[in-house]
RNA sequence: CUGGAAGGGCGGAGAAUCGCUCCCCUGAUUUAUCAGGGGGGAGGAAAGUCCGAACACCGUAGGGCGCGAUGCCGCGUAACUCCGCUUGCGGAGAUACACACGGGGGACCUGGCCGCGAGGCCGGUUCACGGAAAGUGCCACAGAAAACAAACCGCCCCCUCCGGGGUAAGGGUGAAAAGGUGGGGUAAGAGCCCACCGCUUCAGGCGCAAGCAUGAAGGCACGGAAAACCCCAUCGGGUGCAAGGCCAAAUAGGGAACUGCGAGGCGGCCCGCCUCAUGCAACGCUCUUCGGAGCGGGGCCGGUUCCGGGUACGGGCUGCUUAGACAAAUGAUUCUCUCCCCGCAAGGGCAGACAGAAAUCGGCUUACAGCCCUUCCAGCACU
RNA sequence: GCGAGCGUAGCUCAGCCUGGUAGAGCAUCACGUUGCCAACGUGAGUGUCGAGGGUUCGAAUCCCUUCGCUCGCU
């Protein structure tokens, strides 16, 4: 909580979904949501808490470099719009086959699309 | 200048903002952690895992058989160890039957030259390149015959005919037909004889060697294939970083069948050897020389097989790294320069391919936009 | 990281060890049968043997390389 105010745009190893466990535990409590690229599974949580990702790649999407660049591009659209979110949730995101060859404006687009489906940004202020 | 082939090299650069990972220093904090500063942070293939090495553990009295790999000669190359410092290179030493380079030899060619010809020399391509004279087996179809040779047609001789004999020149078959070319010789023929070519053996010479050329002798014996079995020589114990070492926690230490026969180890087998077992107490029955022995069922113990349970995208540290993770770090955006593309130009587009380290090293193979260098070949233009 | 297996007709497989003709079943097509269909009967079509190279007179088969797919590991 004394780093939530630190760290806007950061991204920690603490904000990342690790354990096996919770990846299942979001994936049976949680909400379900797809759109463009993207797959969600989200929980929300109490107040005071920060939001947490994981990001699934499947080996069916491609191979490791595009694994790799489909993490990445995920995890930076996390990163940059984590402060537009309208509680914290932990949330998980599955890749794809279309996300490969995807740049990242694409990407970012998807992952906001499905958001502002699942209600949880908040209400854009600027455009 | 353009195009092609072969070989080698590169695989965009710089800056700003936000962000990630590891290490070091300083400060704060009980730790966890946080803040500031400094430094390191994907490839030529990191890939495929096709070879080999190193390293680790397990095994190891010994012998035989078997299994796998390699197979002309010479000379080199790594991680590793030591030293040095410019911190990723230099020097020295060691290993390699993985590989590279050079040499030798064989095979092949609308290739060039020489020779009447067999063939030789040069050039190019290519080769897993010990042995077919240790043995076994194979060579379909065709063909008379496919391997210690052999007579279908033909040729020659004998014979009235039937038939008998000689003969590997010629025909035909085939991938391959038992030295070849030219001449002599003969009834016809044949290394039967001669010359040359090839082959084999021997001699001395040259070369570190594989081998080479020369000379002499032998009438020629040895079809192919060992990427058929095999023989010979050499090498190889097995398993692999999920190897292995240390630590902690949790769970389990259970069931079934068979069995006290033996079981295990020495790579797989055999001999042989070694190790551990072949048991223990009580009960029932029988026998008894009263020491005990046999049988039975079942318990413990031991063995084998099967099932069940726990647990890994590394439980932690280590192995493990001046890249060094474990939901897995190299990213996003913008600008400039060049690169390439479109266009007569102004100008516009655009960071482009293959691809992401998981212990280390050498090699091989595969994928790959574009650019650069060297050599060779072809075309065009100019001098 | 390490190890094992499989690619043959549209589908499932055999043939490979021991080299000379590429086969079986299902499916497909044609004909017969039937008023029509199914079933049945007869007949037919068929393949770069995953790809490349080597050995051989000759390769699906033997050897090497390579591509793709599947599975296993305490």
């Amino acid at each position: 909580m004394a780093a939530e105010s630190t760290q806007q745009q950061g991204f920690a190893r603490a904000d990342r979904i690790k354990a096996s466990r919770e990846f299942a535990r979001i994936k049976l409590d949680g909400q379900r949501l797809v759109s463009g690229c993207l797959i969600a599974n989200w929980r929300r949580l109490e107040m005071p808490a920060s939001s947490r990702l994981g990001v699934i790649t499947p080996g069916r999407i491609g191979r490791a470099v595009d694994r790799n660049r489909a993490r990445r591009l995920v995890r930076e659209a996390f990163r940059l719009n984590r402060t537009g979110f309208s509680s914290p949730v932990d949330l998980v995101i599955i890749a794809r086959n279309s996300i490969v060859g995807k740049p990242y404006s694409g990407v970012e687009k998807d992952f906001l699309t499905l958001l502002r489906k699942a209600g949880l940004l908040r209400l854009e202020r600027e455009g």
